[in-house]
DNA sequence: ACATTTTACTTAAACGTTTGCGATAATCAA
DNA sequence: TTGATTATCGCAAACGTTTAAGTAAAATGT
């Protein structure tokens, strides 16, 4: 029935008697072709399956709407509804999203990138890898002219927009919350300089104590990477050190993880003994089985408006002057045994645009 | 510093006095080309941030090394972990995977496919939307030389490849395994035919029972759609009902998760008033802070396979000839609160191909 | 010294599109 | 009838590569 090899304009117009421009014309509504010609091309192209060649069609067009997406894995339930959230916006305007993981590597990432740029993607969306590593690259392509908006982390040195929560803040509400509930011995767990998010919630750590007048103890912050093992390791170094712990800020969902089977292995109760808290609302968490308190980041807004940006970016590369900020609104949630979750508080949306003088 | 537009080669050949067509050969090390005008052209291209156009590339050479990878959803752990096992072989193979959701929607899937093709993917992975909506559209691709391979959903009408589990022996022994814990009221909630692997559990369910001496209730069999509104609508009916039952095997992690909340807000127990069991070891799931019974389905390992699989299709056609169906084998584990898991049972790996007599 | 091979490059065509321009024929105004 | 306009299509170049075939000069062999 179907033909076997690739159906392409020449072959249309080949059957058709005619050439491929004229074909391409017809399939594209140009009024130079004639209304009628225009349907019997259209039928042929259907009824042969014909499939555009994206890749020419970008050669020569230098439009391929194609958008790079970089992210850092699909595990945590965030980045996976990040990206839902872009795809789903990308397509609304007319665009494709090419989903690639970095694995928090940065021979990942400068793979990913290079491929993105080869595949002549118009714009990129990054959740980078903590570290300087490939800025230069970055910068390098940027100054190409393909946009870059980093969601969720941001890469203030390389002054590219970005979409993100207002981690300081929301941290703040965080150790509120856990002092209100008679916490005062919080430990703080997860990078405090490498990673941009990390930053903000130590910033907000910081400024909660203060302002409650709790004294900061310096033992009370312990540095680990993002991922679940090294969790584990240092709290479980914590909890040998007998240092006086009655919650954990973790700075995201591996590091809660991780820590809460640390506690849970030591034979301490969570959150009787020991709270957690974590950001993302992340579900691997939930396998702890215990409850927990989760800064909701609307993951799905996050990755939609970060393709708003790039987009915008794209169509209207007058923009490109100032970077943009976009801040987006999170919620704090605690996390119950049996899914009866509340919302306890709730923040704003900001949007800044930093001011650059000439 | 760098320029402002895209680098070709014929930027660099007009800078080198020299030919598109010798860059291109020194860049790829041919022999055609001496030692050090390759070495100079390296370096200036280095320089230069020069990045080969992969749609050019592969207009010529009709060799794209992408492979088109088609999902449910990436909220499903099972599914995030297929992909990250697609992802790395493909690497490893010299392949990029481009991967889409079709968040089970034939419009969407039709969408994919259709970009897919267009972007000119050597192969294509798919876990189809359940349903014959785009057989012919899959077809006709297929029969135009690009080899499919589903995995996970197999889609037998269409003798593609697959790889998948042994969803009925699994089911079997998810079904003797509750039997031995004396439970007999038995529920399986899911389609029984529009999917493949519920046809395959279904199948099992039914075999178990009769060989353990339980008499079947098709009231005991409850359709619903795979995810976790209709699951909970579904359940909550079976509870109003007051049909015995003292567990659920549910079809997926979404199903369970549905059903483990209208469970648990009929004020019930789980495990004590009726245990629950899904297939894939999701992490929604354990949002219901409750343990459960899973099949694991080795799901990294899954995209691996598959990946090579539809590698070795592309490399060698020849192959293509009759199906090949490759099972992984699964493991029950029993998941606990507080993260002590045990694996209670193996299978092993089957491989299988369909004899074709012409 | 002369023929032959090797080296190092260039030429040109091709991949599947898109698009401005040119050509032809039909239509229209006067 | 003549000149101008309009409709419908073809031509050719271009996008950035790759690769077979060609070429000129240099190196080699006898």
């Amino acid at each position: 029935m179907t033909a076997n090899k690739k159906v392409t304009l020449k072959h249309i117009a080949k059957i058709m008697g005619m050439t491929p421009a004229t074909i391409s014309k017809a399939l594209r509504n140009s009024n130079d072709i004639s209304k009628e010609t225009q349907a019997k091309v259209k039928e042929l192209a259907e009824q042969l399956g014909y499939r555009p060649n994206l890749m020419a069609r970008s050669l020569v067009s230098s439009k391929s709407y194609l958008l790079g997406v970089i992210v850092p894995n699909l595990r945590i339930s965030f980045f996976s509804e990040v990206t839902r959230g872009i795809y789903e916006q990308a397509r609304r305007r007319g665009y494709e999203a090419i989903i690639m993981v970095n694995d928090e590597n940065f021979e990942n990432e400068r793979r990913n990138l290079e491929f993105l740029t080869s595949l002549a993607v118009e714009g990129i969306l990054i959740n980078a890898v903590p570290g300087t590593q490939n800025y230069e690259f970055m910068k390098s392509i940027s100054d190409r002219g393909i946009p870059f908006v980093s969601y969720d982390r941001s890469l203030d040195d390389l002054n590219f927009h970005s979409v993100t929560i207002d981690d300081e803040n929301s941290a703040y509400r965080v150790i509120e919350n856990l002092v209100g509930k008679g916490r005062r011995n919080i430990l703080f767990l997860g990078p405090t300089d490498t990673l941009s998010v990390a930053r903000g919630r130590y910033r907000g750590y910081r400024k909660a104590l203060e302002n409650f007048g709790i004294e900061f103890e310096p033992q009370r912050v312990v540095a680990c990477e993002i991922d679940e093992i090294d969790a584990n390791n240092k709290m479980q170094k914590v909890l040998d050190s007998r240092i006086p712990v009655d919650a954990v800020m973790c700075v995201g969902g591996l590091v809660a993880y991780g820590a809460g089977r640390a506690i849970l292995n030591a034979g301490l109760s969570i959150p009787n003994d020991i709270e957690i808290t974590e950001f993302g609302d992340n579900d691997i968490v939930a396998r702890l089985g215990v409850p927990f308190l989760t800064v909701y980041q609307f993951p799905y807004k996050i990755g939609g408006t970060a393709v708003d940006l790039v987009v915008d970016l794209i169509e209207k590369p007058e923009l490109i002057q100032q970077p943009l900020h976009k801040v987006i609104r999170a919620k704090l949630i605690y996390h119950e045994i049996g899914l009866k979750s509340r919302i306890i508080t709730d923040m704003r949306d900001i949007e800044t645009r930093d001011t650059v003088d000439f």
